[in-house]
DNA sequence: AAACGTTTTGAATATCCTTTAAAAAAGTAT
DNA sequence: ATACTTTTTTAAAGGATATTCAAAACGTTT
């Protein structure tokens, strides 16, 4: 593996715990301490990934992010931000900006190295197939534009929460999602819920989807997941 | 669920408060009264998260957080740090050192439930998303994020329990597993149930594994152990 | 403020899994 | 070969988890 990480975070006690851990965990360290290093390092000597702090001295995290987003040589780097807790706006406006995770503060060393290895392997693994905004499934097309389920006999609408549900199914057919990753997906990590709540929102979406619906399978003591298509 | 919390808090009426209402919350509850012991305790009786009262006799709060950080032992336990109200400067300490989530006194103890919930959920959720995805054995694959057994002839569905075996014994082929490590391993140290338990699962597991099922061997007197590939 | 659709919750019910005990089989020692 | 111990298998009881329903809470729109 050996990626390359480059922290990009003005408060030396956060850059030394995260350098830290980083290097527990194998990876290449590289730091800068506002945004303006942060846009020429990452030119010059271009990291696998970004750790992106959205407090920063002079230049805004987010104009950061949209810099980098923006500019063909760096555009294709993934992005995980640091976020302080209860900025819902942020979180919104970073992930439309084009960051690729989001992990809230106070974090766990433990859940960065987490989260930084789950970005780069969705990475890799997304590199094959390119974005469409069309899931074809079991015979039914799962339309993200529309808004809508597709299927031979017309059309079916989903609340918001169901279409998501069915959306993180389908992109990952046969692969288990357990409650928590299914609220955490959904509800994003300052969630506080008991966790029947999915469960309701299954049997729901089962309902609506009919046809479909059947192939959702429940893995007992583990979660759901969507049925692989033979 | 069920999972063990210390906490570390000298004030007696706040550890009856959060005793009483953390094991109405099904958790299981440990309490030790200063730093020095919350260090001692942590090491011999690893707690899946500790409470951690930023103001404490002798030794800081901070510090312990700090100690408990650096000791490979107990790094990866998640720390929720009860905090004196809105000491920003001690909040930002915290997080820096490596505390998950702090809560402000005064609180409501639906709140400290609701908080270590997140925490623990959101520290499960990056696990599962981190697994390493495929362990290869005597010709089948078993597959962690699908949560089956793939086989030339299709995939075996395995009940949690029986999942957690195979995988174990898959992890280390050759190596004997008594029954006592097993029921560790699986079912956690204070779980009380007689051995024979083991052995009807085993029982299942092989039937339902079929070909593979015939490599896991029984060492009378000892345990089992999936044989070694040659 | 009322009406609507959606989400969350709690409780009753249904379903599936685990544990136990007991009998049969297999292994070991004398 | 026999007596003894350990393991395997089976089936039933008990426990845990999932599903569904209805009601309450929430948010949005009118």
């Amino acid at each position: 593996m050996e990626a390359k990480i480059l922290i990009v975070e003005d408060e030396r006690d956060i850059v030394e715990l995260l350098r830290y851990n980083l290097r527990e965990a194998d990876f290449k360290v590289d730091t800068v301490r506002n945004g303006a290093d942060a846009l020429q390092r990452a030119v010059d000597n271009p990291p696998d990934l970004i750790l992106l702090d959205l407090m920063l001295p002079e230049v805004d995290g987010l104009i950061v992010c949209r810099l980098l987003k923006n500019d063909p040589r760096t555009k294709n780097i993934p992005i995980v931000m640091l976020t302080a807790k209860t900025e819902e706006q942020d979180r919104v406006t970073g992930l439309e900006l084009g960051a690729d995770d989001y992990i809230t503060k106070p974090f766990s060393p433990r859940e960065v190295v987490l989260r930084i290895n789950a970005v780069l392997r969705r990475l890799r693994a997304s590199e094959q197939d390119d974005e469409e905004n069309q899931i074809e499934t079991h015979g039914v097309t799962i339309d993200l534009a529309r808004h809508q389920v597709l299927t031979e006999d017309g059309a079916i609408d989903l609340t918001a929460t169901e279409f998501k549900l069915i959306t993180l199914f389908a992109r990952s057919p046969g692969r288990v999602f357990s409650r928590n990753i299914l609220m955490d997906a959904i509800w994003g990590q300052e969630y506080y819920g008991i966790d029947r709540t999915v469960d309701t929102h299954v049997s729901r979406l089962r309902r609506k989807l009919g046809d479909l619906g059947k192939h959702i399978e429940t893995v007992y003591g583990v979660g759901y997941r969507l049925k692989e298509e033979k």
